[in-house]
DNA sequence: CCTGAAATATCTAAAAG
DNA sequence: CTTTTAGATATTTCAGG
């Protein structure tokens, strides 16, 4: 399940990571490989799910929506059944960016993407207050996002 | 600042949003556009900002980095130029994939990735005990990654 | 596993409607 | 905006070490 990763894929992954238009043949002299065994070991990287996907990041203020929500939700009951059913109405809601269940002292963290506290606030009825095992929520307004994105650091294994 | 978005750009945004790699002669037989049109979308989008980056998502796990945790910073004082130090040094550790400032019950919103609990707690010293600064922390270890990702809804205005 | 070269595919820019 | 053309780049495959 666990592919091994040497130093050559950890230079292509932290390239890609970082600009997912580099060119191969921009990777190989950056590794030093040839281009084709660039792309070979990009497939393999992509086939083992090493690569996720590629994806342009937006700007979401550009896009309209310029509030960042983060909430911590906490349950009444922890049946598998109910959570599922929360973490599907979650995931459906286009502006519930992120969704993390945790353990502490609430149950789920979600990052919102809104247009406004308008929307967030009508958001807030459709998944909290409407559903019966919800049992509160604390919502944290982001002023500004320090760091975002998804990077994973790309150093080698802990040894 | 705000560029006008219309229904092609959102088109083209949504589909790069899922799939980077996508050939532009598929976005515009997607969006009903010449290659040539998207090309010049494309471009323009990404040099007014809307397009921010193209990246790789990279799997946490795959890299040895298997835990994700979200803590939550309580500052003692909110100085500028202490907020700003503070911003700094967790910008500059890999380990934090996500950092926002937020208004509520605490300050910041950090998302670690770490290899292990070890590793976390070597980073609450390095980050928290040792800054005077640093009124309290509250650590949320995450069991499941629900939703993740950077996407943003992309949907027309709200009129 | 690699390289190097050849074959595809894609992207980009220009020209003209 | 479109289409078309053409050339530059990039990707992918294949032969062979």
């Amino acid at each position: 399940m666990t592919i091994k990763l040497d130093a050559y894929d950890r230079i292509l992954l932290a390239a890609i990571q970082q600009d997912a238009r580099t060119a191969q043949s921009e990777l190989g002299e950056r590794a030093n490989l040839s281009t084709a065994a660039v792309n070979r070991r990009l497939k393999l990287l992509a086939g083992a799910g090493v690569i996720e996907r590629y994806t342009a990041r937006l700007n979401p203020k550009a896009l309209g929506y310029p509030l960042t929500i983060i909430v911590e939700v906490a349950v009444e009951n922890e049946r598998a059944d109910l959570l599922q059913e929360m973490q599907r109405s979650f995931k459906a809601c286009p502006q519930v960016q992120q969704c993390y269940y945790v353990a502490g002292e609430c149950d789920f963290v979600l990052v919102f993407l809104v247009r406004d506290m308008e929307q967030y606030v009508a958001l807030t009825h459709t998944l909290f207050h409407d559903n019966d095992n919800v049992k509160a929520f604390k919502t944290l307004v982001a002023m500004d996002r320090v760091k975002y994105g998804m990077d994973v650091p790309v150093d080698g294994p802990p040894g």
